[in-house]
DNA sequence: AAATTAATTGCAATTTTGTTGCATTAAAAT
DNA sequence: ATTTTAATGCAACAAAATTGCAATTAATTT
């Protein structure tokens, strides 16, 4: 097994993405890190912190794929997937609603493994202009 | 307003969908209607049916697009998406479950118009083996 | 502090997936 | 049978992601 690296590009991807409210697209990553690295480096540095349980990825509704921060998993124990993302119609912006849990129960015979629950709607901030 | 037509390719498109026990993605589709029209032409149907209101389209938590029948949908009421999907993650299948509804409660702030819940796991027939 | 190891990167090429324009075909209505 | 226009095929295009490989560099060892 590897043993991962820290450099600079990573770092500076892995900020914008715990600094951002609100989960971001490779596109918006890549534009933030500007000159910092190659366009398929920040795919491979996506795909590193996946693995190595820093970020989220998570898909929204129109099947674009966004990342964001963990802020209530544990990095050891991997992640928590019972939260739910609420994804604005109007901004285009997914935020983790992490307090709010899911219960739902299923029959015997499905082994669960993890919830993806996406909410699409008006968020705060839209709701008011 | 367009008055759509019946042509063999639609209703073959529907037929594996509709005959299908699980969602199929465009590659899968286009695949087992081989012959039978273009693949510009499963795509154009496929939006077709969407809008026709008489199948589902499902992003997948690793976001592929699959198409899945409607069961408990009335064509003329439009869509209810307040089921759940459950994802297999040893057969790569995607199911509806009609019957499991679900109940989430979130800030007033927040305007809701659909929810999104995927459940990924291993489904029962793959339990068995 | 220099040498070593292998993780990471850049770049070019390629693959995959979906879209668009337009002339042609064919479903359904008259 | 004629008419209307929805649907199709094909070729070109565009967007998004992946791969191979040589060059670089972070982190460990000497």
């Amino acid at each position: 097994m590897s043993t991962p690296r820290n450099t600079k590009a990573k770092q500076a991807v892995l900020n914008e993405i715990n600094f951002s409210g609100y989960a971001l697209s490779q596109p918006e990553i890549f534009n933030r890190v500007q000159g910092m690295c190659d366009r398929v480096t920040v795919y491979r540095i996506l795909d590193r912190l996946v693995r190595e349980n820093k970020i989220h990825k998570i898909v929204n509704i129109d099947g674009t794929i966004n990342y964001a921060g963990c802020n209530s998993c544990h990095e050891d124990h991997g992640h928590t997937h019972d939260h739910l993302h609420f994804s604005c119609i109007t901004c285009k912006k997914i935020e983790c609603l992490e307090e709010q849990l899911i219960q739902v129960s299923l029959p015997d015979s499905y082994q669960i493994k993890e919830l993806f629950l996406t909410i699409s709607g008006i968020c705060p901030s839209c709701s008011l202009s």
